[in-house]
DNA sequence: TTGAAAGCGGTACCAA
DNA sequence: TTGGTACCGCTTTCAA
C-alpha cells in the first residue's frame, strides 16, 4: 500500500494552489466535498444535498454525481456527525461473539438497522460487568444513537453512564422487572421451569442439572434457579447439581460434568443442561460409558443450537429465537428514535416478550 | 429512559446564560469540554491535555479531573477525529460472525488493538463480494486507520476504493501471491493437500470429498482444489466429490452429503470434508447407517472447531490458529501505523505465514 | 433551486 | 505550564 496513498495532510497544510480539478493531486489528501463542488461548478451545499438525497435540479445532480465518481469521493462521517449532531452508530454489547446465540442476535440487529443507514459498534464483554462498563464508556464517546445490552445486570456506574447519556437503551435476552429503559427477551427462569415440567411429564423423577461454576453467566444462573424452583414445586427437591467450569460452559465441560454427576448419583434418570453445548458433551460422555440416551438416561439442552438438531440422538432443547431478539431489538430502537424525532416522550419500561418453546427430540 | 436524558440541542441553540456550573443544567445537552474548562477554571486546551495524558501541573490535573467526574463528561470522539485528522477505528470484514473461526479471529484482533485505544468496526459480508464492497465503502466513511479483510478475492471496485483510501490493508485467512498490501494467513490449497497425504499415508486410496455447492466460500474452493491436485499427484484421481448446500456448509449439510457420497460410491474408504461442521454431520449419518468410523469409513474435517475434539469419535482435522490470525493481523496493522507515523514508507506485499497442522484423532 | 456564512466540539500550533 | 486562535469537513440556517 505504500506509495499508493495520499501523503498526510496536517491541520497546518497551506491552501496552496491546487492542480486543475480534473487532475488528481496526490499531495493534497483524499478529495473533500469542496473538491467535488469545485469540479462540478457548484457550492458545497449542493453537493451535500445531492448526497443527502434532497431536492436538486436533475442536471445539477448529474454533474455532481459525475464529479463524485471521478474523484472517488467518500464523505467523512465524523464531520457529518459533528455538524449535524447525530451519529449513525448503534452500540451493541454481547457477552461473547463466539456463541451462535449472540452472533445470531447481532445479525438480526444488523439486518434491521443497516437499511436505515445505521452502523453497529459491536463490543464483546466476555461476560464481565466491569468490561461492559469500560465498553459502554468507550462507545459513548462515539455518541451512539442508541445502545443494546445483553442481560439486566450492570454495574451502578454503567447505569449512571447510560442514564446520563440520554440515549435509548434496550436490554436483551432477559425479562427484567425494572428495565433501564426497554427490554427484549424472555425469562430464563420460566423457560427452565418449563423444561423441568417436560422432563417430569416424561416420567422422570431423579433429575440432575449441569451448569457452569462461575457467577458470570447470569442467564445460566437463572436457568439453574428455575430448575431448583420447579423441582421443589414438584416435590422432587433432592438436589443433583453439578457446576463445573467457567461459565458459559461449552462442549468440553459437558463430558466431565456428566461424569461427575453419574459418579455421585448413578441412578439419575434425566439431566437438564444449561445449554446445548454442555448437553452435547454430556451425551458424548454417555456414549463413552456405553449408556444409551435416552433409554438409560435422558439429556436435555437449552438454546436450540445447530448441533442439537444434527447430533444423534438429536437433543431435546428449549428453542429461543436469537435472530428474532436482534430484529425486535432493532425495531424497538428504531421506534424509540422515531418517537424522539417527533418530540414524543416515549414511555420507559417497555418490554417485548420473545417466545421460547420446548422442542422434544430424541434425547429426552 | 424518557425524561432522564437531555433535551435536543440543535445547532441553532442559543448560548443562553447557563446555570452556575456546579448545578447541572438539563436544558443544555451533555457537558462539553468548555463546560469542564469553566468549572475547573482553566482553558479547553488544558482539559484536552489532561485527557490526552500530556504534561499538566499535578494540581491543575486534579482540578480538571474533578470537574470531569462531577459533570460526567465524555469526550466526543467524532470531534476529536475531525480535528486531529485521525480516527480510532479499525475496520474488519469477515464472511460470517457465526463461524467460530472468524469470531476467534475478531477476538484476536480486538485483543491486540484495544490496548492501543482502537475500536473495531466489524462487518459481516455473508460471503458476498458485492456486500463486502458495500461495507468497505460504508466503513471508509469513518476514516478507519486500517482495514482487515478476509480472503484475497475482492471486486475491482473494492480494490480501487482501498487503494484510493491510502489506508493499510491486511488480507486474512489466505496466502495471496499478489496481496493488496499485507496478508496474514496460509494456503488452504496446501493445507488440503497435506490432509490428502495424511489419509493416503493411512492406507486409503478411494477418498471422497464433501464441500459446498456455491462459489462463495473461496477458502472452501481452495481446499477442494488442493484435494484434487494432490489426489492426481498420488495417482488417485477417480473423482468422488459431492458438492451440496450453500457454502459454507454446516452440520446439517454433512449428513445428506455423506448419504449422497455413499450411495454413489459405496466402496469409499475415506472422506475429507471442507470443514469440521460438515464432517460432524457426515459422521452422524454414518452412525445412522450403522457404519463405524473409522473402521468402516474414515472421516476428516478442517478447522479444529471445538466439536471436533469433543465428539465421539473425535475428528481428525487440520488445526488453524484463528485467534492467532487475529493477533498477527493486529500486530501487522500496528506496525504499519507505526511506520507511517515515523514517515517510513513500509514496503507493500508483506506476508505473515500462520502455521497449520494435521491433527490425528479417532475419526481418520 | 442554490449559495454564503456560521459553527458543531475538539486539537495543533505558537506565543506568553 | 498554560492560553488564544485557527481550523478539521460537514450541515444548518437563512437569504438570494
Amino acid at each position: 500500500m505504500a506509495g499508493c496513498g495520499w501523503t498526510d495532510r496536517t491541520n497546518s497544510a497551506s491552501s496552496i494552489t491546487r492542480m486543475p480539478p480534473s487532475f488528481f493531486d496526490p499531495s493534497a489528501g483524499p478529495p473533500r466535498m469542496s473538491d467535488v463542488a469545485r469540479l462540478a461548478g457548484v457550492s458545497k451545499m449542493t453537493v451535500s444535498r445531492v448526497l443527502a438525497g434532497h431536492s436538486v435540479a436533475e442536471t445539477t445532480r448529474e454533474r455532481v454525481q459525475q464529479a463524485i465518481d471521478e474523484l472517488g469521493y467518500v464523505a467523512d462521517a465524523a464531520a457529518g456527525a459533528l455538524s449535524s449532531g447525530r451519529s449513525e452508530f448503534v452500540a451493541v454489547l454481547v457477552p461473547s461473539l463466539a456463541s451462535s446465540n449472540f452472533s445470531d442476535t447481532v445479525r438480526g440487529l444488523s439486518a434491521s438497522l443497516e437499511p436505515h443507514g445505521l452502523q453497529l459498534l459491536i463490543g464483546d464483554t466476555d461476560y464481565h460487568l466491569d468490561r461492559e462498563e469500560r465498553l459502554v464508556r468507550s462507545m459513548l464517546r462515539h455518541q451512539p444513537r442508541c445502545i443494546a445490552l445483553t442481560g439486566s445486570r450492570h454495574t451502578e456506574s454503567t447505569r449512571t453512564l447510560l442514564r446520563r447519556s440520554g440515549v435509548p437503551v434496550v436490554e436483551m435476552w432477559d425479562w427484567p422487572s425494572d428495565p433501564i429503559d426497554a427490554a427484549v427477551g424472555f425469562s430464563n427462569v420460566s423457560a427452565a421451569k418449563e423444561m423441568v415440567r417436560y422432563l417430569a411429564h416424561k416420567g422422570h423423577a431423579r433429575i440432575g442439572f449441569i451448569g457452569g461454576a462461575s457467577e458470570l453467566d447470569r442467564r445460566g444462573l437463572d436457568r439453574l434457579k428455575g430448575f431448583r424452583s420447579q423441582m421443589k414445586a414438584l416435590g422432587l427437591d433432592d438436589e443433583r447439581i453439578v457446576r463445573l467450569g467457567d461459565s458459559p460452559i461449552t462442549m468440553s465441560h459437558g463430558g466431565p460434568a456428566m461424569a461427575a454427576l453419574l459418579d455421585t448419583w448413578p441412578d439419575t434418570q434425566a439431566v437438564m443442561c444449561v445449554s446445548d453445548m454442555s448437553a452435547f458433551g454430556a451425551i458424548m460422555e454417555c456414549h463413552r460409558r456405553g449408556l444409551v440416551v435416552p433409554d438409560d438416561i435422558a439429556v436435555a439442552g437449552f438454546g436450540n443450537f445447530e448441533v442439537a438438531a444434527c447430533c444423534t440422538p438429536s437433543i431435546t432443547t428449549v428453542s429461543v429465537d436469537a435472530y428474532g431478539i436482534g430484529l425486535r431489538t432493532g425495531a424497538t430502537l428504531l421506534a424509540a428514535l422515531e418517537a424522539r424525532e417527533q418530540g414524543i416522550a416515549e414511555p420507559s419500561g417497555k418490554r417485548v416478550r420473545v417466545a421460547y418453546s420446548v422442542v422434544p427430540r430424541e434425547s429426552a
